[in-house]
DNA sequence: AAGCAAACTGTGAGCGCTAACAACTTTTCA
DNA sequence: TGAAAAGTTGTTAGCGCTCACAGTTTGCTT
């Protein structure tokens, strides 16, 4: 499959090959070319061969367009991204395109950075015309997976961190459990004020976050603070951090890296040390936050196997194979430098 | 055009309707259809509202597929982006699909962790079957874009950090006089020793960053350093920081900003203060620039007009509009906390 | 009012492929 | 040995669209 060296298009641009110039070739018909490209029975075997060798030698490449016309499916799948160039999407996206490359599948990105209903019911609607086969959403926005399982395709679509829903496959880390984990991490260390900077509302991740801490704290008799509302930036964080009423505090858990970085650097700013005067956890394990001041303690999520996990889900969706386990890891904690023992609180 | 509330594909499958359909409820033929669709001239107006407004009813939209086999044209594009999720290329991947958007065409996007010459050569093949109009590539990897240029396509190509090559287009950053900037910045403060932590050698703007560096030194008489040849992380950047030798030195211009954030924890961990012994500037401002322990100074780069002047470059091109000014912008000095006044060198 | 150009509109072919079925071989088994 | 069964191959008809060109109408001259 792999050729060296090709003139793809010389300039006397001898037309690529269709099926006709193969079938001459190989002394067949177009149609048991076409078996032997679709891999289909009943082709004797000395007349593949002959066919194969055609292929090969008029380089020939079967016309997706003409495929997709006559057979309505293009091995295309349509990915809707919204949000900014955050780490985590981002990096889902990349994967989960790297894993469909793997597959031999193309995929038509849409990214949007807001998540306008209409913007996303355009982008569906394009992927639509082009025939795509399934629809992956990876947002940060709540509401989007939802829009597009609202339009109620017949294709499958499968949706990073969204509420289950009715034809819509999620599939993600255990956002709840990891949140738990920080919390309880922070409970042994001897914490009792441990206080939540909140992701997005309208982002689910964030709320179940947010959940998370909540309910182990309630486990343990304790109060629950939000502390603030960020956006997922650092500048949002330092905000927060800035303003933020902290007594009776020790801890305080940030729904991700990068407002704990804005967080901490406004409490330095205050004259607060971290971790002495307060612990600060973070989410999601971004490769800076092993190098920040102090060095983050963390809940980390495996946003490679997020992508690859996205698209297995929808091709076997769209192979018929439905409502198979949906997989959801469990993101890790990773213990560094922004935990302690908690002091007394002020 | 936007349709609310739309049973996109009803249970009864109403099949998508087509352009005779269209003709037939417009009393015209379907070539008079394909002329309003296409927005041809010579058509009556009376003639022409009548076929919008059973477009409308019928809800038509062209068949790409169709389209496509016929004109060979496809009003998509092509994206290769190689490396892993940095901020930089994601950003850029990622502003370039958006305004790919706004222009109303698709993009197919190929992402390989790697930039192995046969896999983007596989990645080229597999646009040209689907018939895209223009390749872009987004990539760290210096071969990457010359693979591609090797294969002597007929569509346009434009390439993010590359070499100048025949039809080959390049957009993207002055890398070159933004590095100047950030050296000039520290010989004003009156450095005089001044490091370069470089990036991966592969890399064109690598290079250009250190190539900048170097002539802004010269021109001032200053002798240049290399401590290192990183890898864009900021594990990188702490691995050379641990090591490296630091005599004669009051400053280090790193190639970009993970690698300065490691950087700086490991001189830390050394002993040194940031600016107070040692200045630190990076490369790209990213979100967290801000926000780290001391605030980074560096060099801003816009990675969405970047994305956004790929788009149209690569447009215009395929357009037959060839040759115009590529665009270049010129990075930002961002000055905060991680430079200042010289110290006499250790 | 005839005549001609310009403006419109329609017809037929064909892009490259697969689906459906017809036709021809070979094998199998009574 | 012959007929049915199974295996193999070919034929035809589109998929939905644009292109090239033919045909029809309209507007303008003289």
């Amino acid at each position: 499959m792999s050729l060296d060296k090709v003139d793809y298009v010389t300039e006397e641009a001898p037309r690529q090959a269709t099926i006709f110039d193969v079938a001459r070739l190989a002394g067949v018909s177009h149609q048991t070319v076409s078996r032997v490209v679709n891999d289909l029975p009943n082709v004797r075997p000395s007349t593949r061969v002959r066919v194969e060798e055609a292929i090969k030698k008029l380089r020939y490449v079967p016309s997706p367009a003409a495929r997709a016309l006559v057979t309505r499916r293009s091995r295309t799948i349509g990915l809707i991204a919204t949000g900014g160039p955050e780490y985590g999407p981002s990096s889902t996206v990349l994967y989960f395109n790297a894993a469909a490359r793997d597959a031999r599948w193309s995929v038509f990105t849409a990214n949007m950075t807001d998540s306008d209903p209409s913007s996303i019911r355009g982008a569906v609607e394009a992927f639509l015309r082009q025939n795509v086969e399934g629809i992956a959403v990876i947002s940060g926005h709540e509401g989007s997976a939802d829009v597009v399982a609202g339009m109620e395709l017949t294709i499958p679509l499968v949706a990073l961190e969204a509420t289950p829903h009715a034809g819509l496959a999620t599939v993600g880390a255990d956002q709840y459990n990891g949140a738990r984990n920080a919390v309880r991490h922070l409970i042994e260390l001897g914490h009792r004020g441990i206080a939540h900077l909140a992701g997005p509302a309208d982002s689910v991740d964030a709320r179940e976050r947010e959940r998370g801490w909540r309910d182990e704290l309630g486990a343990n008799d304790l109060a629950a603070r939000v502390i603030g509302i960020g956006d997922w930036s650092p500048s949002s964080g330092h905000r927060f951090g800035e303003a933020c009423d902290l007594s009776g505090l020790t801890a305080i858990f940030a729904a991700n890296d990068q407002m704990s970085i804005g967080l901490i650097h406004a409490l330095n700013a205050r004259g607060l040390a971290v971790p002495a005067d307060m612990s600060i956890i973070g989410f999601d394990d971004i490769p800076e936050a092993a190098y920040v001041s102090p060095p983050l303690t963390t809940v980390r999520q495996d946003f490679e196997t997020i992508g690859r996990d996205m698209l297995s889900t929808l091709l076997s969706r769209i192979n018929g194979e439905s409502a198979t386990e949906l997989p959801q890891s469990l993101p890790t904690l990773i213990e560094r430098a922004s935990t302690g023992l908690a002091r007394r609180a002020s």
